[in-house]
DNA sequence: CATGAATGAGGGTTCATTCAT
DNA sequence: AATGAATGAACCCTCATTCAT
């Protein structure tokens, strides 16, 4: 019999990897990096360990290759490629936007904070998640300044640093910490909507 | 030599503990409490592996007991035991001093957030955390309810986000995240201070 | 296209085979047989690992296979077939041709050091080994003879064990021992050269 | 109870240390490195796999650390540590005592050719075994030189060879080499006793 | 109070081999 | 004839914990 076509073994590979990784993800984020055993990610996915070594070098290559994956997506959503300043309403949507996605990506932030101590693998994605946050940072200076601010970077900062206290404070008890009714005094406090 | 009394021995025993759970905290804080053996800390605290089990049950048991003192050294700060409104002037004062004590108390708050996503960890403490979370809170809206404010229980969640966030940011690089020109900022906008 | 004669077909099947053990053998012998893995093979010979095993049962087999192939060609080599007594142009004639099969067939050799002490393929090899080496030894024993020596045999063995000596201490370290420049001396001291 | 003391500790240090070396060595030498797993060595010794790693970093440490002490031991026997020529007489009782040495020290022996084609191992002691081997040269083309031969250096590699060659068959099947019977011979073609 | 040799369970990883295609 | 995803046993190694002294 003929072997499979180049096309079917990708498909076949992308597959078990999103489901490795996904299955990972899990785990990583439940109980932590450390005390999830390669043996029970690939039990939870049905698969042999071996084979788990088939798709990543390595368990750390693991990790790494999910929360590179999850930072992508993450900049995709924040980052609006806008090189001009952002209009108040694109403000206003954006502060939304990030909110809604802590709580659909409950999981991923989950494995950020717990994992962003981990020294080591900090120290690999440090590089990609600062390049994030100074654009974040920059662009928010960007509407400070244009909204006549007197301390714009001051202001950048408190923003940032607050988003990610709420999304921190969410991601450990979601029921202490109602984010859909802070909207309103988060656009009262950082949007400076002229009225 | 005349036989040691009890209290010298106690002396000697409180002693060798805090410089276990020193020598621990920080190393859990520099490379993460999994990666951490008692070896290493048995080694730095230049004692024996097996005397450390002379004083803590567990590996577990020496996390636990050192996050717990800390938590119980955050709360006799944090806490002004007051029942009645924090003036202006405290409350200014209480910002500083958290933002004061997130930097020296540095390696503690490090440990903290790398550990708080243990399940076990998260579990014993949590009840802890909470008490003194609710505490703060208590106190801020009753800060903002006395100035009148219109929701006060949104300002004090995002007040205390907002202290969480930058306690996060600072921890994560201290270079980038001057804490110090932030306060005024931070008065500005959360201090309601009556001219 | 028409269909592939049986002829062609096992053509095919040979110069593969060659293909694989060739590239077995190289890396056996610059990086010995345990480390070198069977995905290591396939990938430098530039198949499949599973077509690996359409030719050989198992790893071991395919080493064996190597090594008597090997053998073979030396015992064609070292055997001069030769019923008679060795004249003593062909007794010069032997030694360089040995020593120059040693250079030569460097990697075989090599081989055969490193791997004459796993048991398993000393076990089935050594049968073959011995005949060789018996071989050659009751040839140089009726060529001592012939030239009237007292101790025939003593002397077949030590010069059995001076090329064995010589051939292992090049393949350690090919830089560092001149088999060219020693030649005169072996004949000067095992061929008994009649003036 | 008092502990043991410091000299204590280290007697059972070094017996556990040459108990766990000997085993290994044993069975290293008869079933090869690779094959040998730690769990067979440590079966074998009566002890549990962890302790091995109390006294050796890993497996190759054990092997490195094994075949050092072995080549010391060897080092001590082949070297006269002598400046001045070999007597006649220091150069046949220098013969017979390596072929005695090779017969009482046949495991170290058969593990030395075994494993000297181990790429890795080779690559760190060559640089010792090559000393050994020089010097033991350099000795040989002295007492050459000091009986007027005219190809001093030829002879001490022959020699040489000769002598590893003879080791290496005795180790392969003694029943097969009669070293003894051949030690005459020798003298007679290496030693150029002046009668 | 104090030591570190000793254990053993479990971790991450490798790899010869199989098999559906 | 040919592929490479998949398996699973075995490997080397780590480390929290125990215990005789």
């Amino acid at each position: 019999m003929a072997p499979r076509t180049e096309e079917q073994f990708e498909e076949i590979r992308e597959t078990k990897k999103a489901l490795i990784m996904d299955t990972a993800m899990e785990l990583f984020a439940s109980e932590g990096y450390h005390p999830t055993s390669i043996s029970k990610i690939a039990k939870k996915a049905n698969i042999s360990k071996g084979l788990l070594y088939n798709y990543f070098e390595s368990k750390e290559d693991l990790l790494l290759k999910i929360m590179t994956a999850g930072l992508a997506e993450m900049i995709a959503v924040f980052d609006p490629d806008n090189d001009g300043v952002l209009t108040e309403e694109e403000m206003v949507n954006f502060i939304s936007e990030i909110l809604q996605m802590v709580k659909r990506k409950h999981k991923y932030w989950k494995l950020y904070y717990a994992v962003f101590f981990q020294p080591k693998v900090n120290e690999i994605l440090s590089e990609k998640f600062e390049e994030l946050y100074s654009k974040m940072v920059a662009m928010l200076v960007e509407y400070y300044k244009s909204h006549g601010l007197e301390k714009p970077v001051q202001e950048a900062l408190l923003f940032g640093a607050l988003l990610d206290g709420m999304a921190f404070n969410y991601i450990m008890s979601p029921e202490l910490f109602p984010i859909e009714i802070l909207t309103e005094t988060i656009k009262d406090k950082f949007c400076y909507i002229r009225k």
